[in-house]
Formats: structure tokens, sequence, C-alpha cells
DNA sequence: TGTCATAACTAACACTTGTTAGTTTATAGA
DNA sequence: TCTATAAACTAACAAGTGTTAGTTATGACA
């Protein structure tokens, strides 16, 4: 049975590079040579490399989808749903933080996989602004525009995965806080 | 004399096509075929693809950086210099719309200007997290992370080329003010 | 009309790309 | 010890890369 440990190591180096220059400009020996192997060696565990940005992206994405799927069905407030979509983005970018930036960044150039990934994308936005306009009818957020407010906390906790790393001495659980703090309650001394 | 208009459209179009794939899969013939004539040709124009790549990002760069140091040595409020941040960024993703995504995700594939434009980068960033702290100081801002508040701004404004050309109904006036109530003031109902 | 610059073209270059074929080495179980 | 398998290797391919050289068509102006 071919490791699956050496293949899982091969699709982490691959997040790693991915996030430094982007899937393009990753060439095959580079990752090689990441590996301390020849180019030609990778096949023996993986099959192209469309399939190391797949494996990547898709499953972050799926994590995503099955994990406001759950928020969506509880009974929590709007804005009790609102931070544990932080707090889902800090766990998944903690677990994951190089794969984010292909899922973020490199998404246009899956082939099979791009409508698939579209679909879970749609899904999810969906899903928060949902949430967001039920806030606003409930009387529990500002009747501020919904798209401005889910673009401005989607875009923030899309970007984690580049500031997270610098910031390792916090927590999760501190820096979901500190988020929902901010984005939520706002910055201004009232 | 060659023609200005001619190289401008060349770089205007390269900025699109880097928008939609990034930098690196861009072929000089993509860029080619879209301005409908042959890669060779390009060359007439322009001196390299380096060149396009950085012709963009450095001169997006700079109109940030100046317009950092206006603020800053402005009299203005804490509270007033992030509202005016939040003006800047509005105002130049709004001309530059295309070039944004090459400021923000392919930077890092420039060569003798690399240097250059991450000074620029630490300069700007290093402006904002002091108005943040001098905000704090003065009781203008809550006492959250000073690098959190900014992360949070900063990214939400750093991805408004994203998500800009989907509200073009909205004018830049109207935006500037729903970010700025949306970021300093929270989304939360008191 | 002849001259000259602009801006397009064709053809080709040297190099890099992802990937395949075929081979060798190391290791674990019979 | 023999055998099977995993996982590395070398060598090479066909296609694509940025770029250069040399040529041609167009139009402005003396």
């Amino acid at each position: 049975m071919k490791s699956e440990t050496r293949k899982n190591d091969i699709i982490k180096t691959a997040a790693k590079l991915f996030k430094s220059k982007g899937y393009s400009a990753v060439t095959m020996r580079d990752l090689a040579t990441a590996m301390d192997m020849k180019a030609a060696s990778l096949y023996n565990h993986i099959s192209s490399k469309q399939e190391l940005l797949k494996t990547i992206v898709v499953f972050i994405a799926e994590e995503f989808t099955n994990g406001m799927r759950q928020i969506q069905a509880s009974e929590k407030s709007n804005i009790a749903k609102l931070k544990a979509i932080v707090a889902l983005h800090v766990e998944i970018t903690a677990k994951h933080t190089n794969g984010m930036a292909a899922l973020n960044n490199d998404w246009m150039h899956l082939e099979d996989q791009l409508e698939h990934y579209l679909q879970l994308r749609t899904e999810y936005e969906t899903s928060f602004l949902d949430i967001i306009e039920h806030g606003i009818a409930s009387e529990e957020i500002k009747p501020s525009n919904p798209e401005i407010i889910m673009f401005s906390m989607l875009t923030t906790l899309r970007s984690l995965y580049l500031w997270m790393p610098k910031k390792g001495r916090l927590n999760s659980q501190e820096l979901s806080q500190n988020l929902s703090d901010i984005m939520i309650d706002g910055i201004i001394k009232s």
C-alpha cells in the first residue's frame, strides 16, 4: 500500500509553495526540490499538478460549507451566528493556513472541479447574506447595506491566512473574540 | 514618437488579464490575442512582461503612499483620518480596479522593483497603525488590539477591487460612507 | 515622389513546462 | 533466500514560454 503520509507531505508542501508564489508559478521541479527528490518521482504518489490544487481547494471549501450548514441550522441569534462564522474561519485557517492561499487566489485554475467549487462558494455567500438580512429584519443589526456588511466581514476573514502566522501567540479563542468585537461592535469609543 | 495611448492600452489590457488569471498564468500570446495582434508586436511598445507588472504595481503603490502622507500630515482627528483612508482606497480602486489585483496578488513576482515595493508597503502599514494607536491614546478608539484593527480594515479595503465592479450603481462617496459606518461604528444595533 | 517612423507581421531561438517510460534500489514478508 | 512492492532515479517528449531578428505595410510630411 502506498504511503498516504508521503502523499500528504507532498500536498502540504505544495500548499506552502502555492502560498508563496501562486499555483501557476510553482513548477513540479520546485515542488520536487522542496521535497528533496526529482520531479518524476512525485508521480509515484500523485497523478497530476491539478490533483494537488483540487485536493487542497475542494477539501477546505467543503469544510466551510459543512460549518456554515451547521451554523445556519442552529438555534442561535443572528449575531451569535455571525460570531460562529468568525470562529469557523479562525479555526479552519489555523488548521489549513497554507491551503487558504490556494482557496482564495488559485481557485480559478481548477479545471474539472471549478463548477463544483463555485457552487460551494455561492451557497456559502448566500447563507452568509441570509443571516445578515435576518439580523436586520429582527433589528439585531443596523439597517445598513447587507452586501457591504458581508463583503467587509468576509474579505477580512478570507485574508486571515496572511496574518495569523505572524500572531501565533494569540490563541484561536482570543482571536475570534477580538475579531468579533471589532467587526460587530465597531472600533469607535462612543 | 511612439503612441503612448497604444502602450497604455496594452498595460490596461494586461491588468485586466492579470486580474482574471494572475501574472504567471497570463502569457504574452494571451495578451496579444486580447489586443488583436501577435505576441512579437507587443515588443514595439513595451520592453518586457516584467515591465508591465512593474508599471502597474509601482504606479498604484506610489499613489497610495502619497495619499497616506497627505492624510498623516493633515490636521484631522484620528477617526477622520481613518475615514480619509477609506475614501482613498475607494477612489484609487475606482480608478485602477484591474490593477489592484496585481498589486494585491502579484507583487511577489516583481524582480528589480520588489524591494522598492516592499518599502512603500511597509511605510503605508506603519502609518496606518500609527493613526490607530494615536486614536486609542486619545480615546477616540476603543482600546482593542491595534494590529487586528488595521488588519481588519486593510484587508477589506484591499479587496474592494473584487467587489466594486458588481456595485457600479453606488457612487464613490456613498460607498466610502457606508464602509466607514460599518467598519468604524460596527454593525450591531445597540 | 521619396523618405522615414510606426507598428504590424513571420519565423525562429533557447529554455522551461508537465508528464511518461523504463530502470534501479531498498525493504518487508513468505 | 526469493519475491513483490514502494519509491526513488535518468532520460526524454511534446507543447508552451518570453523574447529577438528581420521584413513589410501604412501614412505623414519634405
